[in-house]
DNA sequence: ACCTGAACACCGTTCAAGT
DNA sequence: ACCTGAACACCGTTCAAGT
């Protein structure tokens, strides 16, 4: 997608709110056929979870809808606005902790980083949609006042929390992404993630230096590539919130 | 890009390397009308980087080489391979710190950070395209067997170095995306990247949480925002390594 | 108000053919 | 050995027209 080049650039269906439009038909409650915005974002999120994003068209959608591809045009205005709709409804399943239950800052904001990350891996076109665009959607916003109410718990400073949501995120997304992306590897090579691994890994050791994929692809003794992953994600999180807290006391 | 579904699934370039034809018209020092593959894919990134991956196509790529969209492919299988083989390039660009000037190794790592964060923001597509390709050429090679040389010489136990490797280019690669995303945001909209910021956060401010953007929307009180950003940056990486370090004590 | 059909301006890539 | 031309199987999206 990432709008080809326009007299009018695009803009988010966040900074221009299109009118959601279809809702006579899902108010009156008529019959399964009907479309409205709400089921063609439900249906984009099913094929793109099932086919993936390359394969996922406004062709395919029409089809899948039983209507020709134009009717969905009278619903979204165009097949990036799509994109961030379905994104956004997928931000909505992300699990928040559960603010009240007087857990350290720390815990809250782990839990929140991998309740995103779950998110993420269960829908891969979902990490690279959200590098594409500007994700303030209102699942997204949910998201980010829940990381927001937990940093402003911690004992950072005002002026600090900003960058440290910033480095943690960043990371999560930066280790999510190649995560999602070596299992889409594993998945299209027919294989099981860690034998791909093994295959690359196998194709690259004559070279100097590794750390391809971002250096998952050593020590695996007797540990599978799945928990050594999980090691890894805890242990940045680890580093990242000691520093910041190593910070505080200096 | 994203390899289509096919009944056997793309390899990359480097895994099954193809020849790398039209070396003869290259060696025989021959006309400069001739093409082989070094000269389409400098090109191919000349194009990229003035027309961004979104307009780059094979057939404009042809056109500016003054041939038809197929003579292309006598030199590379795909469109993938060539996005690889313009990847790798593009890495080449990175400038490696200079290991024997006796520096602390985190002064090194800093710098591969920032190296790799400069050229990635010089290639905007280059970021996206890390994102999709495995990055096992021969220069993402050097740059990875650089960053290793880096950390084999920090007090980081061995077993644990593969982990602060990722850790710290996970990071790196989540800002870069992010920061490249906005900055094509600016351009795409036709103001400044700090106009474009504005009235993003503007439209958002009624919600209660902010941090769209990665939170890089807040406190300018004079200072420009590409200096937050680069404070930004350096600070993650601090805390990142102080955590690293602290590890090691305790 | 909602949906269709035909068409436009593109893609990446195949295949058989030219020189 | 290298390059072309025509064609295939797609895209997202427009526009005017139907009900």
């Amino acid at each position: 997608m990432a709008a080809k080049r326009a007299s009018q650039p695009r803009k988010s269906v966040w900074l221009t709110p299109r009118p959601a439009r279809g809702r006579r038909a899902a108010e009156s409650g008529s019959g399964a056929g009907n479309l409205d915005r709400e089921k063609i974002v439900a249906t984009a999120v099913r094929l793109l979870d099932a086919e993936g994003d390359a394969q996922f068209s406004m062709r395919l959608l029409a089809a899948e809808l039983n209507v020709t591809p134009m009717s969905v045009y009278w619903y979204v205005a165009n097949k990036d606005d799509l994109m961030e709709l379905a994104l956004d409804a997928v931000a909505g399943e992300i699990d928040l902790p559960d603010l009240t239950a007087g857990r350290p800052w720390q815990s809250d904001l782990r839990a929140l980083a991998a309740a995103w990350r779950r998110t993420m891996v269960a829908h891969p076109w979902a990490i690279r949609s959200y590098g594409e665009y500007l994700n303030i959607g209102p699942q997204s916003m949910r998201f980010s006042a829940c990381a927001q109410t937990v940093v402003a718990r911690s004992p950072l400073p005002e002026q600090e929390r900003p960058a440290a949501l910033s480095a943690v995120f960043q990371y999560v997304y930066g280790f999510t992404s190649m995560e999602s992306r070596w299992l889409e590897y594993g998945r299209e090579s027919g294989r099981t993630a860690d034998e791909f691994l093994e295959e690359v890994a196998g194709s690259v050791a004559e070279a100097p230096g590794i750390e391809a994929g971002g250096g998952m692809m050593e020590r695996h003794s007797g540990v599978s590539i799945g928990e050594l992953r999980d090691r890894d994600f805890d242990r940045a999180l680890d580093w990242l919130l000691a520093g910041m807290c190593a910070g505080l006391t200096a």
